[in-house]
DNA sequence: AATGTAAGTAAGTATTCACTCACAAAATAA
DNA sequence: TTATTTTGTGAGTGAATACTTACTTACATT
């Protein structure tokens, strides 16, 4: 389990990365940060990749509950979808700064272990939706015309370059009307309308 | 104007970004995969900011060409995003290192200036694709229950997707045929069949 | 042949990097 | 109280960073 202070210093972690870039992102910055020795770091973690790490795992673990429990529900594919806009958008919006980590993959370049387990992530991510797709395809609740990869590709592509856009204006619209509107648009797009 | 080695410090800058990420760009590196001397870099651009700066301004000139070309035939919507997508596809397939410099905004958050470019970019081709959708909503060539703006996230976003993905993937399918069957997708969603 | 210049280099500079170590204070256990 | 563990620090380490300096070489122009 993680210590009180191994969660502060994953916080601040993806605050610093999100200030500054991975450029910033130094063991000195980080301490300044958290208002701690740099040696003071090294108590709680034993390199600075494992702290890239622990900021990894820590979205894993957030995410996985959340997309679980949207899953398990027996609303209809359109629905689903709907939750899982409205609360991406919403944690987005209260915490801005892990949009620089959820969507820089770059960032985990420097180590191998890292950059897998950001492929991973974002082949959960796909598989999640393309099964809620198919499903939805099943029931004729979605247009069978386009196949269900392709579908995913728009759903999670655009609203990946809407919350990229989002960052790139300084946040200046707001994330969870526009995540709205988006998803009416997808809806009216891919709804079957011939059953 | 650029000279013969200006430009294969360019081409070598996007390989090195390619390969060991932006944290592995360094000067030392350059000059390994050019044969030169650290020194020698500095002959031809006077700080490495420069360099990443000449390396965007690059990419902005390539691609204004290619957009304005595309812009200016008289082809239907459907047909202009058709001819984006077959040739962003074979530049990439060409040219893979490039998509790292594309797609990853976050290498330039080092320098204001730099992120901006790489923001005017972002805005640019947005706008592109949402004239060329504008245009064919007026044209009654593609579905007007849906705003442009929103259609213009889908397509872009899509497609970015798919690169990436591409990419995670170690390039291990054909982008030009992906991008070919995502094409026939998009088409088949949006173009207005009640005309 | 003499001169100017573009393009190169080896060997530096100062600074920053991730990380270590000896030791001290504070919390916890005996 | 005393002993032990946890958590902290200041002062380092060597390596790496972007960049500079003093100097050399290759070559074109006069």
């Amino acid at each position: 389990m993680l210590s009180e202070r191994q969660k502060q210093i994953i916080i601040e972690s993806i605050n610093v990365i999100d200030a500054l870039g991975i450029q910033g992102f130094t063991i000195k910055n980080l301490a300044k940060a958290i208002n701690l020795s740099e040696a003071a770091i090294y108590r709680h973690f034993k390199s600075k990749t494992e702290i890239l790490c622990a900021v990894l795992d820590n979205f894993i673990s957030i995410s996985s509950d959340f997309l679980n429990s949207i899953r398990e529900t027996d609303s209809g594919s359109l629905e689903k979808i709907k939750q899982i806009f409205e609360k991406l958008s919403a944690n987005f919006s209260d915490n801005p700064a892990y949009v620089s980590i959820i969507f820089a993959e770059e960032i985990f370049k420097s180590e191998k272990m890292l950059s897998e387990k950001v492929g991973k992530i974002l082949k959960r991510n796909n598989d999640v939706f393309n099964l809620i797709i198919e499903d939805g395809q099943k029931n004729n609740e979605i247009e069978k015309k386009v196949e269900s990869q392709e579908l995913t590709l728009m759903v999670m592509g655009a609203f990946r370059l809407m919350v990229k856009n989002w960052k790139m204006s300084d946040f200046s619209f707001d994330l969870k009307e526009s995540s709205k509107k988006l998803f009416i648009s997808i809806e009216t797009l891919v709804k079957n309308n011939n059953f």
